[in-house]
DNA sequence: AAAGAAATAT
DNA sequence: AATATTTCTT
């Protein structure tokens, strides 16, 4: 008796669904775009989709135009017409991601990663890394480099003049557009000189640079924001790591003499280390200060 | 598994 | 038009 009435309490409570089974179901009442308009938050750790619909939350931060591309960084259509498991646990297998917009912003760097590791490395896995754009798969960046190369092979045969499109604006002035259609996203990044002439050069490791000079008058301030801003921490927290500012006011300078992997840039007058990591955020200055014209042929601009 | 090119789909 | 996806090859 008594063992009979064990067995049956321990069997119900058995097929009782596990708290994992639950949620994905209770979830189907929120859609996603509910949960953004009233900013429902479940212990989701998922966080491409949280980043990419901030910018639909009516919260207007005043948002400092040349800091925070994170509103327009990502413009992705939401697909609301997920009928099945809108839950936002697994949203993995469940959700369909919302197909990716590649802003200026984002093929900026996108641009940047594939200059940063070279011809050899850049294959979308390493590309993908290297922007750590959260949601971002190597089958976007797949696709977008297939798409870039046929361009920059476009560019190749038309214009010796390098520059590619302008960097201030779309400039469509040469005959080097074959396909306008796909160049204007493309035309908005300047594409790095040796992009286009991959026998011209062997440098492997092609790093936007600035005169260290400028670096202490702006990009620390620059740098100190990032680590204060929440878009930008959104964005390059996994590189970022801790830049502050040390006792004495003056920025901490990343060029640590002693590690192994540290890169160094030259110039004629100027030299900078890099350690693993710290080219996000110095990509992310540059961009900033200056709207990604200055690469080292363009030092002089600087 | 990952890359890449081409074709095709949405 | 702009991306994604699929397919096939390497």
């Amino acid at each position: 008796m008594r063992e009979e009435e064990s067995n049956w309490f321990a069997r119900w409570e058995e097929e009782l669904p596990s708290p994992e089974e639950l949620m994905p179901l209770s979830q189907t009442l929120i859609t996603p775009d509910l949960a953004i308009a009233f900013d429902i938050r479940n212990s989701n750790p998922n966080l491409q989709q949280q980043q990419q619909q901030q910018q639909h939350q009516p919260p207007p931060p005043p948002p400092p135009p040349p800091l925070a591309p994170s509103s327009a960084e990502f413009a992705a259509e939401n697909s609301a017409e997920l009928g099945s498991g809108a839950g936002s646990d697994e949203p993995a297998r469940t959700l369909k991601r919302p197909r990716l917009v590649w802003t200026p912003q984002l093929h900026k760097r996108f641009v940047d990663a594939v200059a940063h590791l070279g011809i050899k490395n850049a294959v979308p896995k390493t590309i993908m890394q290297l922007m750590s754009v959260d949601g971002l798969t190597r089958e976007n960046v797949a696709s977008h480099l297939q798409k870039y190369r046929l361009y920059l092979k476009r560019m190749q045969g038309l214009s010796g003049g390098g520059g590619g499109g302008g960097a201030g604006g779309v400039n469509g002035s040469s005959a080097a557009s074959a396909d306008p259609a796909t160049d204007h996203l493309f035309a908005s990044s300047p594409v790095p000189p040796h992009f286009l002439h991959p026998g011209r050069s062997n440098s492997d490791h092609y790093l936007p640079f600035v005169p260290v000079a400028a670096l202490h008058q702006q990009h620390m301030a620059v740098a100190a924001a990032a680590v204060g801003n929440p878009h930008l921490q959104n964005q390059y927290h996994r590189q970022i790591g801790h830049f502050g500012s040390p006792p004495n006011g003056q920025f901490e300078h990343p060029f640590l003499p002693r590690q192994p992997q540290q890169q160094q840039m030259e110039t004629g007058r100027f030299s900078l280390c890099f350690l693993p990591g710290m080219i996000e955020i110095w990509g992310c200055i540059v961009d900033v200060i200056h709207g990604g014209v200055c690469w080292s042929n363009k030092l002089t601009e600087c």
